[in-house]
RNA sequence: UGACCCAUGGUGUAACGGUAGCACUACAGAUUUUGGUUCUGUCUGUUAAGGUUCGAAUCCUUAUGGGUCAACCA
């Protein structure tokens, strides 16, 4: 029995071009544009771009699309090259569209020689007006029918430094009636006098996407450029210049953008959260940024299933949030390491108990490699204080007057008395042991419904603790007419100071991951400190009784 | 008003002219020393109308709906 996987349409694009003897093997490349972090959109491309030479024979190199020095960063560039490698993918080359400014160049007089590009001297608001509307044809430029001398030697003067920024443009010269908008002319070339992070002071023209993006494609001879819906109208220039040019003639692929609901997924967007201080960072463990979820605690393996899981195809999608808390959760019950910690305790008091003892308990359920460890019990215990009700309601299986419950890897206990103060909140709960119930040895013979986590106070140590949710507070915040800004969860973000954890917790390491029991799974934030330890939580547990008792 | 892209359960994605499947979600049950996990089951779908065909989610036409295109951004 084969696993037979349907292949998603570039996949069988590929395929099929391989079957035909195109080409033996395939190149592929991951273009990101160094001014912002990756996200999951790019996680998304990331994996489609590297997966697939991991499929079929060939290569996928990183190109660092850096052509608009005005926003771009070496910051930029090192915590890409992070995310990539994190995410579990090796790149073949590293390359920049910088790389290439001598031969973008070179190209763009060839243009200029062949009589297929101008210096233009209209302004922006000129270029604009005679661009035309999707709907009304262009109009021609002034300066469309300089002779090739005139346009070489302007152009020459354009790099050459003798105009200032915006003065002039080289555009090619294609068609302004055209019924495609790129194809009316657009520019190849601007003036920037800019510092690059790459090339320093070399350059005062730097190429349009347009006229690098393909032309890298195909000095790299990539033979399937993949990229989103929305340069589907840039196809036909990308390949009329690879045309001109006469160069490898690469070709490209759309596919769909992944929504994902109740956050955003757009670069700029995620750079005025972080400009305004609406989050932390750009690691802000909220933010859907690669590095935010590696902080809130994802791994790497949960976000290429997740990716694997949404697929790959050309319609509009709004992709459910909860699948990606889905795969998260699926990958962290194999691995994360069980402790016991008390949110919101309430004081236990084991009448009938006195000393203390070291209880052995499994570190993880679901992977016996895991081990077991050892953790200490007294007859003063914290308990959560939703896991006791005076008067529980139907199917309530935790601690309640006269009712029992089993102390996690412990004993059963009753409870006999509660103690409140004069506000009626309660004090004290306390309680009476079954001796002969104890975990592993259990001869009592009663079954118990409700098992409860449990610290022992005099072992108990401090930790905080801090709870996200969602970063928006609507499926999709950028839909509506209102800035997306308004729609920000004003509780995505909740800190508990002080909570009470079992003493293993205290040698945990930044890498390991937990299940604090009954509460959700948690790693090490970066901020913690010697004896201050931050635990985040990366996503709850399902908690099926929460759902159906909110019902009611 | 134009051109282009897209349309399968609540969500995402398959079916390549021949039984509409998978995953998530939701719901019901079993198991459980985590109300977790695991297991079993249930609900819900081809945008519409024509056409081609023995047979259409699939091919054709039209309509409808959604998206994209008027940065010296990528």
């Amino acid at each position: 029995m084969s696993e037979e996987k349907s292949l998603n349409f570039i996949e069988e694009i590929i395929e099929g071009d391989l079957q035909a003897g195109k080409h033996a093997a395939i190149v592929t490349r991951f273009p990101p544009e160094p001014n912002g972090y990756l996200h999951l959109g790019h996680a998304s491309s990331i994996c489609l771009n590297f997966g697939l030479t991991q499929r079929f024979p060939g290569y996928t190199n990183l190109r660092f699309d850096d052509t608009n020095p005005a926003t771009e960063e070496t910051e930029y560039v090192n915590s890409i090259k992070e995310d990539v490698r994190w995410l579990g993918f090796e790149w073949k080359h590293e390359r920049y569209a910088s790389d290439y400014f001598d031969q973008l160049y070179g190209f763009a007089v060839q243009l200029i020689e062949k009589g297929l590009a101008y210096v233009d001297d209209s302004t922006p608001e000129e270029i604009a007006a005679q661009k035309g509307t999707p709907t009304t044809p262009g109009t021609d430029s002034p300066y469309r029918n300089r002779t090739i001398e005139e346009n070489f030697d302007l152009f020459t003067r354009m790099r050459n430094g003798e105009f200032p920024d915006g003065a002039r443009t080289l555009r090619a010269r294609i068609d302004m009636q055209h019924i495609n908008m790129l194809m009316r002319d657009p520019i190849l070339y601007r003036i920037k006098h800019a510092h690059h992070h790459r090339t320093g002071n070399k350059w005062c023209i730097y190429p349009m996407y347009d006229f690098a993006h393909g032309q890298s494609d195909a000095i790299e001879e990539v033979t399937h450029s993949i990229c989103t819906m929305e340069f589907v109208p840039h196809r036909e220039l990308y390949d009329w210049l690879i045309r001109q040019l006469g160069i490898y003639p690469s070709h490209q692929y759309e596919f769909a953008r992944r929504n994902i609901n109740y956050t955003v997924t757009s670069k700029r967007k995620l750079l005025q959260l972080v400009n305004e201080k609406r989050v932390s960072g750009w690691d802000d463990p909220r933010m859907p940024t690669i590095s935010g979820l590696r902080r809130r605690g994802y791994t790497p393996h949960s976000i290429r299933a997740f990716c694997e899981r949404i697929g790959i195809a050309k319609r509009d999608n709004m992709v459910d949030m909860g699948l990606l808390e889905f795969c998260v959760r699926e990958d962290l019950n194999q691995i994360a390491l069980r402790r016991m910690v008390v949110f919101d305790p309430v004081k236990l008091v084991l009448t009938d108990y006195s000393g203390e003892e070291w209880l052995s308990t499994e570190n993880n359920p679901e992977d016996p490699e895991a081990g077991h460890r050892q953790i200490p019990f007294s007859n003063t215990l914290y308990i959560e204080r939703d896991d006791f009700m005076e008067q529980p309601p139907k199917k309530y299986f935790r601690l309640a007057p006269g009712q029992m419950v089993r102390l996690k890897s412990a004993y059963i206990i009753r409870c006999d008395e509660v103690i409140k103060d004069a506000q009626g909140t309660i004090q004290e709960i306390r309680c009476s042991h079954l001796p002969n119930s104890k975990s592993g040895s259990d001869t009592s013979g009663i079954n118990v419904k409700g098992t409860l986590h449990w610290v022992s106070v005099p072992h108990a140590i401090p930790l905080e603790v801090r709870l996200y949710d969602r970063l928006f507070s609507v499926e999709d915040p950028t839909d509506e007419s209102a800035d997306f800004l308004q729609y920000l969860n004003k509780e995505s973000l909740t800190t508990l100071p002080k909570v009470y954890a079992e003493p293993a917790l205290a040698q945990a390491h930044a890498q390991e991951r937990f299940q604090f029991i009954r509460k959700g799974y948690f790693v090490l934030d970066r901020d913690s400190q010697d004896g201050k330890l931050i635990f985040n939580r990366t996503v709850g547990l399902k908690d099926n009784w929460a759902s159906a008792s909110q019902k009611k």
